[in-house]
DNA sequence: TGGTAATAGTTGAAAATGTAACTAACAACC
DNA sequence: GGTTGTTAGTTACATTTTCAACTATTACCA
């Protein structure tokens, strides 16, 4: 043994991060699920076309690190609810355009509104200065 | 509006946190899964188990914030294979006790060296002072 | 040009999860 | 003692996710 053996798996990184990400999440999953019956995979997309406006759902998959089989279905079910109009590319008939109707960007400004006060409780908990890093490591953790 | 109103959802807690939770388990799931063909549930009620000795379904399901239905399964599953033994408590027949068998033991030692190693991997990324804050961090994240 | 490979996205079947209803054992109260 | 309420854990069914195979379109290259 080289290496001493003290190590506690109650201090794994994935399983602390995942604890936190379950728990903070819970209770605005309550909110979206409620008010729209959305999953989060349809959340997910939904925010990142309101942020990026128009893309692919290979974009989504990319951003969101979602497998395509996931987007495919949340993209379906959110057309269904006419929160958001499909246009295929003029110059590569394999892409589809992807862009929220105004019903769509509705529903997440109303969720946004949700999410900031969500997030305000969330960092009560935390000093500024703890906010600040927190936010630094998880995007040094999110690079595979 | 009494608020600046320049919320971004990409710097929303719970997203971030999902995020660095998938990304940092993602090969360590692939170890257990690949070499016991096992599930997040029941690896983490099978670190559980090594951890405490001896807990029942309900004593995981609040360590490990798992719904009741998911530690069943797991521990149906982990039962199966001979990785874990229950024995009904003497005097309240309601209760259950999980022990892991030798063999399911000798399968969280050999994780849990995978799992030190995953973790010194991810903790590169990070600073000593920065590993101590989002060990903090996540703690008070994960109480709702 | 034609044939093979690559890419975007969808679909179907199998596996996993969530929800609610269930059983079995105990507790508490009259 | 019998009724009612609680608790630990399981099961059935519906929903969601995963995995692999599929279609349709474009790219590459001899």
């Amino acid at each position: 043994m080289t290496q001493k053996d003290d190590f506690d798996l109650r201090e794994f990184l994935p399983y602390l991060l995942n604890q936190a990400a379950e728990i903070s999440s819970q209770s605005f999953q309550r909110i979206y699920k409620g008010r729209y019956g959305m999953l989060r995979t349809e959340w997910r997309v939904l925010f990142h076309l309101a942020i990026y406006e128009r893309m692919t759902a290979k974009d989504i998959c990319e951003k969101a690190i979602m497998h395509k089989t996931k987007v495919s279905r949340a993209v379906q079910r959110l057309e269904h609810r006419r929160y958001l109009q499909r246009k295929p590319d003029e110059k590569d008939r394999r892409h589809e355009w992807l862009t929220l109707t105004s019903q769509g960007r509705a529903v997440y400004e109303d969720l946004r509104a949700h999410a900031r006060q969500h997030d305000q409780v969330l960092m009560q908990k935390l000093s500024t200065e703890e906010i600040t890093v927190l936010r630094r490591v998880l995007n040094a953790l999110s690079r595979p």
